[in-house]
RNA sequence: GGGCGCGUAGCUCAGCGGGAGAGCACUGUGUUGACAUCGCAGGGGUCGCUGGUUCAAUCCCAGCCGCGCCCA
């Protein structure tokens, strides 16, 4: 017997280990069966659960579990990436906090021996998170982008794409971020509006006594490698001055005064300083004027050797305040004014970065985007909803070069090696690059590999074929590429999916997955985007502790609409927890009632039209879900269940068959019992994808002896389209009954009837149809709606409240406890609703063009709502009349 | 400045050319042995504003107002 609510710590782990060990979650199985794979966004090694990944591996769960179901040959790749920067930032940070030494003192190769020890003892604890969540990934093919395979694939990439020219080195501005001295990609940069300063700053003209040239700048310390002054060519204030120079002050640099048309004149004074090496469009700027670049940054931002030497060695905002004071005290700084702007911060080492001239690695990522951009316009990869396909296009179309090295410990080294005099030789092995250079040079020499490793999402955009064994040419490849879908947030369309893409078409020459499946955020009730410094974060772990697995899958799945952010309390899950408990006391009530399966049930064959009805509705929820997860309307598959289960199954079907069980009729119960524990039996199919724990539980008691030898519920198939047509003439009837039914409970509660109280049911004018309905379930009736005796006269009782249900009218005789002001005024209520309705039909069909141009179908429609309508409100208007009689 | 999106019941949101919906909250009521993590009943909306297209607009189009997010 099952226990009065659901407890789901008792029942997910064993599951879930059940699954496991029986290698349900593997391919394979079916190896006559259509593949179908996903692969996992790959988590950082350094993650933990957040409610993002909860969403993210919810949706891709209830696909994978769905399609298992219709027969697929499921593969859901995970893994996790090793997020270069977050990795070396947490292992530095572990070793400060031990006092051991630090990444500098202990150098490369014995950091990097750290980070491997951190990684195999704390590293991935969100793939174990995910088993707790449900994911039904095959965790032995598990893969983490270091992996040695990955790793080779990362080298091919490289040394192929640079043997086509598509990777090369350039000197180029990148965003720096000084905290970790490396550069990082633009969309690492994030913006951040802040208050700040813009001064004004007096440049003289040579040769020119008291002549100025007033620029003005928000990072003033910048001006000690200035290198140029701009002005508009068009703008008159100024012509007679370009071709002259300036004299830098603090520096004494004599610096030109170029035209172009970057300086917009109708900003400041129209002049613009030319740092060309420390800022992009200065860079520009200075590109096209042939300027000196002169960088004046060290690597972790401080003034280096190429400005006065009064400043060197000192931070850059240090340095901004001596640069100010220096200008003040000689009479060069024209003014001050307070801004806000937006100022460019690393996202990971949360300090500004700053524009900076180094040698990095690039890739042509424009050239790259050409196939990826083909790919969506020609219609072989999909975006889900469709309106991301703009943002994805936004992004491709002003794509810049891709800068792939990072100067970081962690990640996969450049191979690419150089020799003495400073010639690259890029290969997949050392000594390949040895082979290489010797054959160039003639001669063995001594060569030094580059200290720089990739981008992290270098590697990741491989992640769709390097996990399935690329270059290798394996099985798993072969089937599994492309993958199906792709599930992901918006946030890493450029990061990621935009990368894969130009990957996968390069490299497979066929896009990676037919369909991106784009899923919202998730928020917080108040709408705020979660973050720990907000304290606004909820820990998926914490509400699966509090309301079980299933819950929170359940709340995701069915607040996942399409493009509209999630905003998560906990209350929705509190009330998701209790639609697990309504399940599970239906079964608990189907048990009671020896609901068991019987293999010889033919839903088809049901003689019963409430029976007949149920499985009907059943086949209308199958068909609802089925085309719901189909176009990934997630929300409208939870939704149906949810209605069924609740609304129609527990609210009306179970209801309906207590009288039943508890009644004589014994082929009518027996029927009863088979189909309710067919409809359920059902039930838990569609609810598996989305709750699989619960159902497998009731699943087993349902099978019986606790589920031994049973066939599991994962392994079940989805429900068949056409084993439980819909009966237009059971919906017909048991619709009836459930309208007759809830008007009398209306009725009564407004007239005050004592709940416990029965009556009885007086119908006047009632079809022959409706009779043999009334006559056929006036048990259930009586029981639903508390009504003991049924009787059928010309006229009502006096004293009764009346109803109107078709073209009866349902008196009920309330002699004396009945309150004529009450019943008076709830009849005047009903037609005066029915007054506005009818005005509202009566206009539209008194439309000369209405009639003319609607659809025929439609007027039809209309016309038989005013005449239902008119007829129900004649009846309602007779009773009114009566009443007055009476009273 | 460019792009995307949102304004529908107190709240969170579905719906998106022909009768305004759900969940939660609220009110009343209920110990009818599946479930109080529940049942039954009820109140509550000029579907942001203004125009246009249409026989018909919450739904399509334009403008406006308000609010997000992304990119410069």
């Amino acid at each position: 017997m099952l226990d009065k609510t659901y407890a789901p710590e008792a029942v997910e782990d064993k599951h879930y280990r059940q699954w496991e060990e029986a290698g349900f979650f593997k391919p394979g199985g079916r190896p006559d069966a259509k593949p179908f794979t996903i692969v996992i966004p790959p988590p950082n090694v350094t993650g933990s659960l957040h409610m993002g990944h909860a969403l993210n591996n919810t949706l891709q769960d209830v696909l994978c579990r769905y399609k298992r179901m219709q027969g697929f040959d499921v593969l859901w790749q995970p893994g996790t990436d090793h997020a270069g920067i977050a990795t070396q930032m947490v292992v530095e940070r572990k070793l400060a906090a031990e006092g051991s030494e630090g990444r500098r003192e202990m150098g490369r190769e014995r950091f990097v021996e750290k980070v491997w020890e951190w990684k195999a003892e704390s590293g991935g604890v969100i793939l174990n998170q995910l088993r707790r969540l449900g994911a039904s990934c095959d965790w032995s093919r598990e893969r983490f982008t270091m992996d040695e395979g990955l790793s080779h694939a990362v080298r091919k990439v490289f040394v192929e794409l640079h043997a086509q020219g598509l990777i090369y080195k350039d000197k180029r501005l990148v965003n720096w971020d000084p905290a970790f001295e490396t550069a990082i990609s633009d969309l690492e940069v994030q913006q951040v509006e802040q208050d700040g300063k813009m001064w004004s700053i007096r440049y003289p003209v040579e040769g020119e006594e008291g002549v100025f040239l007033t620029v003005a700048t928000t990072r003033p310390e910048t001006m000690l490698g200035d290198t140029g002054v701009a002005v508009h060519p068009e703008d008159e204030r100024y012509a007679h001055l370009v071709g002259k120079h300036c004299i830098l002050p603090l520096v004494g640099r004599r610096i030109p005064i170029v035209a172009d048309a970057y300086a917009d004149p109708e900003q400041g004074t129209g002049a613009v300083k030319m740092t060309p090496a420390h800022d992009f469009n200065d860079f520009e700027v200075g590109r096209r004027h042939d300027l000196e670049m002169i960088n004046i940054l060290t690597v972790d931002a401080k003034i280096n050797e190429n400005a006065p030497e009064t400043y060197r060695g000192l931070d850059r905002f240090e340095a901004r305040k001596r640069v100010l004071a220096d200008l003040e005290a000689e009479g060069f700084l024209a003014g001050e004014e307070a801004i806000r702007h937006s100022v460019p911060y690393g996202d990971r080492g949360g300090v500004p970065i700053e524009p900076y001239l180094t040698d990095q690695w690039y890739v042509n990522a424009g050239e790259l985007a050409k196939a990826a951009i083909a790919s969506v316009e020609e219609g072989r990869t999909k975006f889900v909803p469709e309106n991301w396909t703009r943002t994805y296009y936004d992004w491709m179309y002003n794509i810049q070069p891709w800068c792939i090295s990072r100067q970081l410990w962690w990640g996969h080294r450049i191979p690419a090696w150089c020799g003495p005099d400073g010639k690259t030789f890029v290969a997949m092995t050392e000594a390949e690059a040895q082979a290489a250079a010797a054959a160039h040079y003639g001669e063995a020499v001594d060569l030094t590999q580059d200290e720089d490793v990739l981008d992290t999402w270098f590697s990741s955009a491989l992640w769709p074929f390097s996990t399935l064994g690329w270059p290798q040419q394996t099985p798993e490849l072969a089937r599994h590429y492309p993958t199906d879908v792709l599930v992901t947030g918006f946030d890493i369309i450029f990061f990621w999916v935009a990368r894969m893409m130009m990957m996968g078409d390069h490299f497979m020459e066929e896009e990676p997955f037919h369909t991106v499946y784009v899923h919202a955020l998730v928020r917080d009730e108040k709408g705020q985007k979660m973050s720990k410094s907000k304290g606004n974060v909820i820990d998926p772990l914490d509400l699966m502790d509090k309301f079980g697995a299933d819950s929170l899958r359940f709340t995701l799945t069915a607040l996942a609409a399409a493009g509209r952010d999630i905003k998560l309390s906990e209350e929705r899950v509190e009330g998701y927890r209790n639609f697990m408990t309504k399940l599970w006391n239906a079964a608990r009530f189907c048990e009671m009632n020896d609901c068991r399966l019987d293999p010889s049930f033919d839903p088809r064959r049901a003689s019963q039209t409430l029976n007949r009805w149920i499985l009907g509705e059943l086949g209308r929820t199958r068909e609802a879900v089925t085309a719901a997860l189909e176009s990934y309307r997630f929300n409208d598959a939870a939704g149906a269940v949810y209605q069924f289960v609740w609304r129609t199954f527990c609210d009306w079907y179970l209801e309906f068959a207590k009288p039943l069980f508890a009644g004589d009729d014994a082929d009518a119960a027996a029927e009863a019992r088979a189909t309710a524990a067919f409809v359920l039996e059902r039930t838990l199919r569609l609810m598996h994808p989305v709750a699989p724990f619960i159902t497998a539980e009731l699943w087993d008691h349902l099978k019986g002896a606790d589920g031994a030898g049973a066939d599991p519920l994962m392994r079940a198939r989805w429900p068949e389209a056409d084993e439980a047509p819909v009966d237009a003439a059971a919906d017909r009837e048991i619709g009836w009954v459930v309208r007759l039914i809830s008007a009398v409970r209306s009725v009564r509660a407004e007239m005050n009837v004592p709940p416990g109280a029965k009556v009885q049911l007086v119908a006047v004018g009632m079809g022959e149809e409706a009779k043999g309905w009334l006559a056929r379930h006036d048990a259930l009736i009586g029981r639903l709606a508390r009504i003991e005796g049924v009787d059928h006269a010309d006229e009502p009782p006096k004293g009764s409240a009346q109803l109107v249900l078709d073209e009866a009218t349902l008196a009920i005789p309330l002699a004396d406890v009945i309150d004529l002001a009450a019943e008076r005024k709830r009849l005047e209520k009903e037609i005066a609703k029915l007054d506005g309705e009818i005005a509202k039909i009566e206009k539209k069909l008194g439309n000369e063009s209405f009639l003319a141009k609607a659809p025929e179908a439609v007027v039809a429609e209309n016309r038989e709502r005013l005449a239902d309508e008119q007829a129900q409100r004649a009846k309602l208007a007779q009773a009114l009349e009566r009443l007055a009689r009476a009273g």
